[in-house]
DNA sequence: CCATTAGTTTAAAACGATCTAATTGTTGAC
DNA sequence: GTCAACAATTAGATCGTTTTAAACTAATGG
């Protein structure tokens, strides 16, 4: 029933290291000897025991995703991309979530991490953006990979994941300028969060390359939620000159917009353009849908899990070049937005 | 740094297993023993190597949660539920999103519970309702718990944690009555899935008690989603005789009905009342917000992981009695819902 | 007061891998 | 042909627990 490297190692008339050389693709195992352990394994069925591993390695073969986001969409999908890259690579997914603002977080994740022994950790805002946590993990020599806003790889940002909020968003603004709007607002999300500032620099380049001046009281500061999407959009339309296009953070955002708009019986998109972002899932089923910009975070969450297993484990081929990946999530358009008449 | 059993041991006078003994409460030791060790463990902080453990009690401190729900929020409360109940107890979860439809899913499960040699399984639907499944469990001996749909508790559902969906479907569709609705139509969700059959029940029994005689035409059947209501919804309106209500069987089916009469121009509620089920975050901002039932999903996890911890600690006090706890979701009225003027 | 028994405690053997250090093979240079 | 240098292999110690089986106590009964 159970086969231990043991029976492998007799199997193939070798020894017990020497398939613990193999199943770890360490160095100097002749070709023909591989081949041979590689045969025993496969016709034992040999799988070998995690606990054991464990004890014996002193580390685990598991890595950690910690969050605090009250998007459960977005968990859910990073939490897929991240099992799809562990189950490939044999590893499992410790998930954790918990509170970002909490005053001893910091030492929360050294304490997850060294009772666990995680391999590594996987971060995405707001973790990935608060330096003390990154300086911790690097003090305690722990692997991590962050999953951050950003155009430009640079060596400071060696292990991260990009997303090029700032582009989408340009592209956004963009399509909202081409439909004809000029008097285009902007609600914001939290002001820590960067994607929030990435974007709203993307509108604003959008604008002043089109020569158009930002008014400052369409830029609103607020929250990724919905109940900061009404309130915005409520604040915008009390305006004496009104915007005639919401550009929302996020999508729950414009779906406050939209509700907003809803009670004060403004007609979407002939009296108001709205667009979102992230695409969420019910972008698509708000009334009228969204148009938005779609962030791929299944494979985001892949790539990220990629990235960090090519610094844990200890024999894989290094000299694959380690460039930052970078998406630029793309533009949907739907209901929302239509032309300013 | 590494506090070891072996320090502990020394450090309180008495042997290795003697700790041991007092770690997993085991019965043969004396209560001044116990204490002194106890002493010990808090004086040097002493935490057990998870991996030492696993490997030489062969078995692991670690749940699964296996679960194919296109709702992210429900899987999201789902598995907070299960960490909280995780983290008092010291062991971790292991989360599996998979295919229930899969041919081998009995197998893929049994895998899964061997390699990562899990202390038991927590079930929910459409995992808890697949005899098949929890057949195999038995018979490898892992122990489970399964959250489903039922309003009696009865030995041979000795592990599960109960939602009465039917009394709760029947409380939504009373309002519905209350309000002066007679021609109240139902949504359903996939067939397979006892819940839909559950709140379908609870809606005849309502409509029973009144003496309204069901109409067949007001029964559509359909799936969990957003476009399933869209399409029932739609199709109801295109009767000669119309409903003035529409009960879907979770919020999704009700947000694609209110988008459908949304497309059709029918008011809501004036025209037309709808009521969801389920309590999704969503379901407060649609336009109108939806008038549902509101499902503790999180301590419903709790108690189903508690009930799960009951039988996998070897030591615990059993003898408390193992009821088996029954959740009834509580109706919540909102806009989306008004006299039948 | 010894024999019996039940209740505590212990030293040492697992558990199933990795890691260390010593051994054996192979190659190329002189 | 010998030796150095390096590659390939191995036996055995090790990781930090639990488990086993034996040894030691303390209480009970005849």
């Amino acid at each position: 029933m159970k086969v231990t490297i043991n029976d492998v190692a007799r199997h193939a008339g070798v020894s017990i290291k020497t398939v613990s050389r193999v199943m770890n693709n360490e160095p100097s195992v002749r070709k023909d000897t591989v081949d041979k352990v590689q045969a025993a394994i496969n016709e034992l069925q040999y799988q070998p025991n995690a606990a054991a591993r464990n004890l014996a390695s002193s580390r685990s073969f598991s890595i950690g995703y910690i969050y605090d986001n009250p998007n459960a969409y977005y968990v859910i999908d990073m939490q897929r991309g991240l099992l799809d890259a562990c189950r490939k690579h044999g590893y499992e997914l410790l998930i954790h979530p918990t509170n970002a603002k909490s005053p001893d977080i910091v030492q929360e994740v050294i304490d997850l991490v060294q009772h666990s022994r995680l391999a590594g950790l996987v971060l995405t805002p707001p973790f990935s953006e608060m330096p003390h946590i990154a300086a911790a993990l690097e003090k305690i020599g722990v692997h991590f990979v962050r999953i951050i806003s950003g155009s430009t790889p640079s060596p400071k940002l060696s292990n991260c994941v990009l997303i090029d909020d700032f582009t989408a968003a340009f592209k956004i603004t963009n399509h909202l300028l081409e439909l004809g709007h000029t008097d285009i607002a902007f609600l914001c999300g939290e002001e820590e969060h960067s994607s929030s500032g990435e974007r709203l620099a993307g509108y604003q380049a959008a604008l002043a390359k089109r020569g158009i001046a930002a008014n400052p009281k369409f830029i609103v500061p607020g929250s990724y939620s919905f109940e900061s999407g009404v309130k915005g959009a409520t604040k915008l339309m009390e305006l004496s000159k009104k915007p005639t296009a919401i550009f929302a953070c996020n999508d729950e955002i414009a779906a406050g917009a939209l509700f907003s708009a809803r009670l004060m019986n403004i007609a979407i998109p002939q009296q108001l353009a709205i667009a979102g972002f992230e695409n969420s899932p019910f972008s698509r089923q708000t009334w009228p849908p969204l148009t938005t910009a779609h962030q791929p975070n299944v494979t985001i969450a892949q790539q990220a899990a990629e990235l960090l297993f090519r610094h844990t484990k200890p024999n894989a081929s290094k000299n694959l070049t380690d460039k930052q990946p970078v998406f630029i999530p793309e533009l949907l358009v739907r209901e929302s937005t239509a032309s300013n008449s």
